[in-house]
RNA sequence: GGCCACGUGGCGGAGUGGUGACGCAGCGGACUGCAAAUCCGCGUACCCCGGUUCAAUUCCGGGCGUGGCCUCCA
């Protein structure tokens, strides 16, 4: 079966066929670097990992370029900097808040099983460079040059009334929007649309020199960032882009009108690709709600990064996800009973099931090959299984980081335990099981879950046990 | 108000114009002193109302509900 994607600037599922096949190129909209990344934020991350892994399958690893940015100039960057290090000039502030997070969201998201993007630029270096390649201040110039930008009291806006389709891929046309804006425009703009792509710095802030003839040293809007790094790594035209379907409005539509008037194409991308939403225990994801949950909140509340990695992955990337413990839960319980099964190896992918490439190859159908995984569990084909596991993204490295935990754990009590369980079994020896029950009950109380067993040979029954929280 | 998704059994979640995927939970059985684990078995679900059709959960229309965007939130 071939690869068939949504894309949603047609509005449809259609065959995907790559500009140049040796070189197949995919953009998605990465962090921005002032937080803690949010289960939210993890999903695109996950969603278009798993792409990537099928994309190198498909046209083979050397063959697929997968660029996915980190946004380091940013007002809410410059927010958080001037709060967490009000004492420290801004500009090392917002140094240490970027680094810090960063490094952070690389730790997070490792832990889900995400393969390294082949690029990964900050924003920061492709404002100005001298290398000859694409950089926010050159689209820019060019914007201004071919009419499509104009400036405004040190600002650079972009002119959405110089190009006929704007508002394609979000489907609404510039009358729908400018009768629904419910923010104030500014007065310098020429029309309620027009967006920021330069704006003028103030004293202390970020600063790099204006393009277009002005003094006043400024920062790029956010949209322009993505247009440069796009254009930079992968050419004016390229196969995928990607993202969460709340950036479809502004920020991909604007993508589009920058890149493609600059360019002078058709189109930026040929397939747009946007995950659903994530809803927490059914409400809203939000800080005012208290239910705001990040990767590294669950990590450290011990979930393994693979169950959190199944978690999302047993709900299609297009649909809403509502993200519960018990779902968490019961992921957690499929990939224990995987990786319980005798003779697993997800090393090996030499044989990775049609069924489970033929469910992702149409359009990411990941439930659908988690449904073929259970059948392959079933039918105890571990060899298929862990093809496809390790395939998926899921070879075991965190649920063996959290079982060694557990044997620490275990040991670390193993002076207490030890000696109530073979109390139990001289108990049950002499058939008192009012004493053998009461101390299994004792034992359960510390988290610890028995299990007999008749050693076959010898007869005897003999207790096993594990720590179970 | 405009635009866009989505509504399947207790829960998660595929899929299809005509034989009730799959998983978790639950129930019954085997095993066990009893459990646990394991194995075997068990489910008459497709939001509502119309329409098309021999036949609709699946197609069409309307309604209701949930969510998203229209505010530099993935």
């Amino acid at each position: 079966m071939a690869l068939k994607l949504y894309n949603t600037l047609t509005r449809q599922k259609a065959e995907f066929e790559p500009i140049d096949p040796k070189n197949v190129r995919m953009y998605v909209c990465g962090p921005t670097v002032y937080d803690y990344a949010h289960i939210g934020n993890a999903r695109p991350v996950i969603v278009f990992d798993v792409l990537f892994r099928l994309l190198r399958h498909i046209y083979g690893p050397e063959h697929v370029t997968y660029v996915r940015n980190i946004t380091d100039v940013d007002d809410k960057i410059n927010a958080r900097a001037a709060r967490d290090y009000p004492d420290v000039p801004l500009n090392e502030a917002i140094r240490k808040v970027t680094e810090a997070t960063e490094k952070q969201f690389h730790a997070d998201i490792a832990a889900l099983g995400v393969l390294l993007p082949t690029y990964e630029p900050r924003a920061t270096e492709y404002i100005r460079r001298d290398d000859g390649r694409e950089t926010m201040v050159s689209l820019i110039e060019t914007l201004v040059e071919r009419g499509n930008a104009y400036v405004a009291e040190d600002h650079v806006l972009f002119d959405v009334s110089s190009m006929p389709d704007y508002g394609r891929l979000s489907n609404r046309s510039l009358d729908e929007m400018e009768a629904g804006a419910r923010v104030e425009v500014a007065p310098y703009k020429k029309g309620p649309m027009d967006f920021v792509l330069w704006k003028p710095s103030k004293p202390g802030e970020p600063a790099w020199p204006s393009p277009a003839g002005i003094a006043t040293p400024g920062r790029p809007g956010w949209h322009i960032e993505c247009s440069a790094m796009a254009g930079a790594l992968l050419g004016p035209v390229f196969d995928i882009h990607g993202g969460g379907i709340d950036l479809t409005f502004p920020h991909h539509e604007n993508e589009i009108a920058q890149s493609r008037c600059a360019h002078g194409t058709s189109v930026m991308a040929n397939v747009w690709m946007h995950n659903g939403f994530l809803q927490v225990e059914g409400e809203k994801m939000s800080k005012s709600l208290g239910n705001f949950i990040t990767i590294n909140q669950l990590l450290a509340d011990g979930w393994p990064g693979e169950v959190l990695r199944l978690n999302m992955l047993r709900t299609h990337y297009r649909q809403p996800i509502d993200w519960t413990k018990k779902g968490l839960e019961e992921s957690r319980k499929i990939l224990a009973g995987w990786f319980a099964l005798d003779g697993l190896d997800t090393t090996d992918r030499t044989s990775i099931s049609r069924e489970v490439l033929d469910a992702l190859e149409d359009d990411l159908n990941t439930p659908k090959a988690i449904a073929e995984l259970h059948g392959l569990a079933s039918a105890k084909d571990v060899k298929n299984l862990g093809a496809a596991l390790g395939f998926l993204g899921l070879d075991g490295t965190t649920l063996r980081k959290a079982n060694e935990r557990t044997a620490e754990t275990a040991q670390s009590i193993a002076s207490t335990v030890i000696p109530l369980i073979t109390a139990r079994l001289e108990a049950r020896k002499r058939k008192d099981f009012a004493e053998s029950d009461r101390i299994r009950d004792e034992l359960a109380k510390m988290g610890i879950s028995l299990k007999d067993t008749k050693n076959k040979e010898t007869g005897e029954i003999e207790t096993t046990w594990e720590v179970t929280r």
